[in-house]
RNA sequence: CGCGGAGUGGAGCAGUUAGGUAGCUCGUCGGGCUCAUAACCCGAAGGUCGUAGGUUCAAAUCCUGCCUCCGCAACCA
């Protein structure tokens, strides 16, 4: 059997995945699980990546050792990825001793054969906070943080060499036309990355502990990609002095890394070149697979407006989510998702066109023939049509699917779904079951309604697995791959039951409003401010300012630059408000303003305080009063 | 002139690579049917394909300018 590797990103654990990240979990699983079905023998890694500052950062924070605290969200991460129904083969941690092993060794060898060196990462440096600032963070030339002064300072750090294989990079990429898809995201990376040249990558940190130490320079710790991005070798036993795994011989290289667009960079770049430097061969393709947006809006967790897998599958069940998220997410342009959209895809493509289909179907022959399924007789103009139809989904599915396009591959199938249903209108069944003198013509019929449902419902097993073993057991069907699609036959005489409605339709407003109490409990608890007291208050001094004049910040498209007159003082303050006032209304407005802000220099220009404003999801409303200037708030 | 994407009947999208009667799903209206979950089937209304020019026998599709929206980057005291 042919191999098949396809790979997702690993998922960093700094915290829950929301239904976002896990998209493209459920988007690798349904290219495996139909590779598998194409007679593939498929393996499918996915797994996290555990290393870095921020979790050394919030481990501490959450009083646990970073490495208490990668098992928990790793722990989560995964049961978030059983939960969805996803069959991967190997799910990976880079805290795994192997792969810490082998990341050390690559290091060592790019080290050694010189495609690694030790220079200096340079920068402005603040003491207390031990971190390096460019010049354009500094506040007036000091630290953003905590305004110590800072000093030009370098830190040692690897770099990773990548002006060696830059052209042999241009070239593989122009000779194989597939290797970055979808096609526009090639001239992307080219255009804007590869030509102007490409800097050098810092692959070491001294600044935080928790990564892969460098074997031979006990300081330093590998930083993200190095360490990351071999997990697609490291996890199949690849192995630096050859002495590699069997699955390394096997799956190398890989047929798709799949992706999010946002790291399509990395994965077509950094990645290409760190192979080339091992001298191994470059993965088949890197699919950057478009996102699944909330809204308008990309998913995050600081708009508060993430959706969680949890969630949505105890709303509307594994499979629906399933095929939601891969119905609804085309091939190069964005999805969406949203409830109302969620239950709208339910209601007509999974109740009204499969679902009642499979339950009428059963009903009829439960009806006029109790239950027992004859084999058929002479076929007509109407069931050749239907047959042939039947027959050719099959054909078009793998077009699409051999394209990755998953959303068209199932609307395909849908079509012939709703081309089924009209078979039941073209035939009648229900004026042949009024005469025993039609019995052969109504087995007929019904026959090929039953032989019709199995083969969309073997087509459909990558999407909803459940789903179609359910179905597979109502219509007591045994013939399950995609080689029984080859004929017109995959049913034996047998009994049926009576039958289950396999989705039951969702009542809108009913659905729509569990579901936001659902939500809403979680956006609560995200809300939760923390107590302060009466003494952290007076901390703040806050007083009323006339605006005296505004206008747009030179160097940034969402500021607003103002002077304020407190009464004592005319401060300068930069606001991110230029959206959303007018500057001829707010000129001589009475605003509330933080008086004993520190001040900072927000793109070089100098900002004294902060000027109160509310906001809501949908706008931005500066706080004005009507008091002298000079008034204190309290 | 930072990078990129998008503007097609009420909504969401396909069609643009290789110009030639504008298509799908949802919704609306009318009809049919009763096996089925207000389901299913048929039909209709509804679009000067963002805009202004150009090329062409012919432009949603090619070229040029402009407008609007959305991501990314930057930035949010």
């Amino acid at each position: 059997m042919k191999p098949y590797y396809i790979t997702t990103a690993i998922a960093y654990t700094s915290g829950t995945p929301h239904i976002g990240n896990v998209y493209e979990i459920i988007l690798a699983d349904a290219i495996a699980r139909y590779k598998r079905l194409m007679g593939y023998e498929v393996f499918y890694q996915t797994g996290t990546d555990e290393h870095g500052q921020k979790i050394e950062e919030k481990a501490k924070a959450s009083g646990k050792t970073p490495q208490q605290f990668v098992d928990e969200v790793a722990g989560e991460i995964k049961r978030i990825f059983d939960l969805v129904n996803t069959s991967y083969d190997k799910f990976i941690r880079t805290t795994d001793e192997n792969h810490k092993k082998q990341v050390q060794k690559i290091f060592k060898k790019l080290y050694q054969q010189g495609d690694i060196y030790k220079s200096f990462y340079q920068g402005k440096y603040c003491v207390p906070c031990e971190s390096f600032y460019t010049e354009s963070q500094l506040a007036s030339g000091k630290c953003p943080d905590c305004g110590a002064t800072v000093k030009d300072e370098k830190e040692e750090a690897y770099f990773l060499k990548l002006s060696n294989y830059q052209d042999r990079l241009i070239k593989h990429i122009e000779e194989n036309p597939d290797f970055i898809q979808p096609e526009s995201r090639k001239n992307e990376m080219v255009n804007n990355f590869i030509k102007d040249g490409i800097q050098d990558l810092c692959v070491s940190r001294t600044s935080f502990k928790w990564g892969i130490e460098v074997e031979f320079d006990r300081g330093h710790v590998t930083y993200v990609w190095i360490d990351a991005l071999s997990n697609y070798i490291t996890g199949l036993g690849f192995d630096v002095d050859g002495d590699h795994g069997e699955l390394y011989q096997k799956y190398w290289p890989a047929d798709v890394h799949l992706i999010g667009k946002d790291i399509l960079r990395f994965h077509t770049i950094y990645w290409p070149i760190m192979l080339m430097a091992l001298n191994i061969e470059l993965p088949k393709q890197v699919f950057g697979h478009p996102w699944l947006l909330v809204g308008k809006g990309k998913m995050s967790k600081s708009k508060g407006n993430s959706l969680y897998t949890d969630d949505l599958v105890e709303q509307f069940g594994v499979d629906p989510i399933r095929y939601f998220v891969l119905r609804e997410t085309p091939f190069a342009s964005d999805g969406n998702i949203e409830p109302e959209v969620i239950i709208e895809r339910y209601n007509a493509e999974l109740v009204n066109t499969l679902s009642n289909l499979v339950n009428r179907t059963i009903s009829m022959i439960n009806k006029y023939h109790n239950g027992q399924v004859y084999l058929p007789n002479e076929l007509n103009k109407i069931d050749k049509n239907l047959i042939a139809t039947v027959l050719n989904t099959k054909k078009i599915v793998i077009q699409k699917m051999d394209q990755l396009r998953v959303s068209d591959a199932i609307q395909e199938i849908m079509k012939t779904l709703r081309r089924v249903n009209k078979y039941i209108d073209e035939t009648e069944p229900w004026i042949l079951g009024k005469d025993q003198v039609n019995k052969a013509r109504l087995s007929t019929v019904l026959y090929n309604l039953l032989e019709s449902i199995r083969q969309m419902a073997v087509l459909l097993q990558p999407f909803i697995p459940e789903t179609c073993e359910n179905i597979f057991k109502q219509i007591k069907a045994d013939q399950k791959t995609f080689s029984s699609l080859d004929q017109f036959n995959g049913i034996a005489e047998t009994v049926l039951a009576k039958a289950v409605p396999i989705f039951n339709r969702l009542d809108a407003e009913k659905t729509l409003k569990e579901f936001e109490k659902r939500i809403g409990q979680e956006v609560d608890m995200l809300e939760e401010v923390a107590e302060i007291t009466f003494a952290d208050f007076s901390k703040i001094d806050l007083k009323v300012g006339e605006v005296l004049a505004s206008e747009p910040h030179p160097k940034a498209d969402r500021l607003l630059v103002s002077k304020i007159d407190l009464g004592t003082e005319i401060r300068q303050i930069v606001s991110a408000i230029r959206e959303d006032v007018k500057i001829a209304d707010f000129v001589g407005s009475k605003v509330i303003v933080v008086a004993n802000l520190k001040a900072v220099k927000i793109r070089g220009v100098l900002s004294e305080g902060m000027i109160l404003v509310a906001t809501d999801e949908k706008k931005l409303e500066v706080v004005t009063v009507n008091i002298e200037k000079g008034a204190k708030v309290s």
